[in-house]
DNA sequence: TGCCATGTTAAACT
DNA sequence: GAGTTTAACATGGC
């Protein structure tokens, strides 16, 4: 589940700001007890984590692949990897990853300013981080969360066919002007992205390359192969896409 | 029905 | 020790 996505349901679930946990049940390795009786003063996202927040700690929710949440109800056949209980109400978390952290770290090594959706997302840092990973593939840079928070395959696929840069393009040799293209084309499409589910649209209304057979520009064969050390798949056209090596 | 994938982490290797 | 590969997790969709 990538950014844009888990922004939409950090703003759901901001209803349980103030609330205080009675009690915790799920399967999560986690010591659940220290939130009892707590209570809730934040939720939000960085990037695909979904934080709730309570004083001096907060539970890290992520979503992966298949990560999903009910509020105030059960999912049927799934055994919740946590449940808060409140004294009205309860919220139930599917699959992902759940942990705790304290706060001081979480400000610490969750940025805002790399997070693609956030108000504080700053280009220029961005940009300075991409640099130093001269060596490295583009298809690789775009998936690192320190870098860019939020982004995911999907993203990193439009993106790439959006401004015609090639997966396999190592990132020294790609024009700076073009990078910032590049990061600029990030943060706009995340934008669209979230945008669009708010207003109900359905998921994949504006991909251009991913899960598609025919380059929509030239009209050849989409290329599907995993790249990169992260060995996720990319699409992408040869013929549209330069490649810089 | 089986397999893949909007993802990450830790363990097991080399 | 560093880098790479595999396994595990969970489930909707094709």
């Amino acid at each position: 589940m990538e950014g844009p996505l888990v922004k939409i349901i950090a703003e759901t679930l901001t209803e349980l700001k103030g609330k205080r946990v009675i009690s915790t049940s799920g399967t999560a390795k986690i010591e659940k007890e220290i939130i009892e009786g707590k209570e809730i003063k934040d939720i939000f996202n960085r990037g695909k984590n979904l934080f709730i927040k309570f004083p001096s700690l907060s539970i890290k929710l992520h979503f992966l692949m298949a990560g999903s949440y009910r509020l105030n109800e059960e999912k049927e056949g799934a055994i919740p990897k946590l449940s808060l209980i409140f004294n009205k109400g309860i919220f139930n978390f599917y699959g992902g990853i759940v942990k705790i952290i304290n706060n001081n770290e979480m400000e610490k090594v969750y940025d805002e300013e790399v997070d693609v959706n956030s108000e504080k997302w700053n280009s220029e840092k961005v940009l300075r981080l991409t640099l130093q990973k001269k060596n490295k593939l583009i298809c690789d840079v775009l998936l690192d969360q320190n870098i860019f928070a939020g982004v995911g395959n999907i993203i990193k696929n439009e993106v790439l066919y959006m401004v015609k840069i090639h997966p396999l393009s190592i990132v020294e040799k790609i024009p700076e002007e073009k990078l910032k293209e590049l990061i600029f084309k990030t943060r706009e499409f995340s934008i669209l992205f979230y945008k669009a589910i708010k207003n109900g649209e359905k998921f994949g209304t504006y991909f251009k390359i991913y899960g598609k057979n025919q380059c929509p520009h030239c009209k050849e064969k989409v290329m599907k192969e995993k790249t990169g050390k992260t060995k996720r798949i990319s699409f992408f056209c040869p013929s549209t896409q330069f490649l810089y090596a």
